[in-house]
DNA sequence: GCGCAAACTAGAACAGATTCTAATCCGTGT
DNA sequence: ACACGGATTAGAATCTGTTCTAGTTTGCGC
């Protein structure tokens, strides 16, 4: 069962995937959530960190371990997509005991988001380094996303994996408000998710979803590269029209 | 494995999750594809219909027992989402062997595909019944999407299960066309996917596709009724600005 | 009435995710 | 140096989707 345990312990719980859980009922035991005395509310860096508990010591390993798992998984991932990305397989390339990686991500979905972020980091350091240069918001938008899109395109297997289980988790982490935090950014001039108007944010969360979306028909081969640039295009010409400065 | 078998048999192969299958690779028993000689092409009715092979004789009681599986999943489905609609649970309550209900509907995806098409036949035969009645094309799509979101949100657990699987199916029913041709017939006089521009069609898939992004975002818990409307109105005004006649 | 092929059935078998167990490690406080 | 608790580990055990097997049933043409 997949009933989320309360983030307990002196670990790096890096999960993500808790709901609501409407009464879930799986036969069997019915384990009470508990176990842990030790309790601290993961302040939360970044993309989900490590977090580490107390003191600070373990800490140094902890991080190389985790990082080990991501690489091994994304690796996996890159050949072969989530399915090839097994937890055992991901365990044992990455030198730890099934047990452990589960320990570091309470499932496999929460692996893949821990990947999905690294993906988004790199897209975010691409921007600074090189920022989009045309000269409509809407131009700037499309820019980015395509410049993403590029990036996903290269590695189709787990580019599909990565952007379904983004759909598919149950993620805490909004990577949806993310990206439209991204393209506010590049749209207006000092626009963040901030200082926009509510209008202003759902608008670029709408242009987001359509990338989403079509990059989703891509992968399913129903779109081809300039099918998606011209359907994005046609999208942010309306949803971003009047963002400028 | 889900290599696909080639659609052979005298039955109702419903399903729709076929994929290019970039190289598959589960180890053990490497089962050559193949068993039927018997082949046809389902002629493939509205939705994935049971599609009766040469004949036609058995297909009655074929049609009966597709529907009770469609009926027994639907009805775990909607207390319980996906998780609660095991296939053997299904089958059971069906009356089925798992392996007939596995001649039906070749994974579970498909079971749930088949679901979802019931609830847009439901949603189709709403807005015949009654049509949106709003001055605008924007408000009449709002009208539509809003219906449907009610109707979703009547059954949370199978909306979740539903619009998830619907977004990860790699499905070759195209659910999105589906909505957008609905959302182009509400929007615009004699609109249909065929007389409709390229760049409508486009736009009416947008929304769509950021009406689905919102849902998913209720189901979340990040989103209530109203906000979702909010957004799709605001979404929907500029993507289908000017489609009046 | 007989024989065949496809559809069905019951149930075993497999695979991969997730959970559980018992034993060992390791860093910290004493 | 010693005890303690959380972190790890190896590996067994569960759970559920999917596949496979062997035997039975059913509709049809002869």
């Amino acid at each position: 069962m997949r009933t989320s345990h309360a983030g307990a312990a002196t670990v790096p719980p890096d999960h993500v995937t808790h709901r609501p859980d409407p009464g879930r009922q799986t036969p069997g035991r019915a384990t009470g959530a508990s176990q842990g005395p030790a309790d601290e509310a993961s302040p939360g860096g970044p993309h989900g960190a490590p977090a580490p508990a107390s003191q600070g010591a373990r800490t140094r390993s902890q991080h190389q371990r985790r990082k080990r798992i991501v690489q091994a998984a994304a690796a996996l991932a890159s050949r072969g997509g989530v399915e090839a990305m097994q937890m055992r397989t991901v365990a044992e390339r990455a030198g730890v005991a099934l047990g452990t990686l589960y320990r570091y991500f309470p499932s496999k979905m929460d692996l893949v988001v821990a990947v999905v972020s690294e993906e988004i980091d790199l897209l975010e350091t691409s921007i600074e380094r090189r920022p989009p240069s045309a000269a409509t918001p809407a131009g700037r938008a499309v820019d980015v996303l395509m410049r993403a899109t590029r990036g996903l395109m290269r590695e189709p297997e787990l580019a599909d994996a990565l952007i379904r289980s983004l759909i598919m988790a149950e993620v805490d982490t909004p990577f949806g408000d993310r990206m439209a935090g991204l393209l506010l950014r590049v749209s207006g001039e000092g626009l963040t998710l901030g200082s926009a108007t509510e209008e202003q944010v759902a608008l670029a969360g709408s242009l987001g979803s359509v990338w989403v979306h079509e990059l989703l028909e891509m992968l399913r081969g129903r779109r081809t590269y300039e099918q998606i640039q011209r359907r994005i295009e046609i999208a942010a010409d309306r949803l971003l029209a009047g963002f400028g400065a």
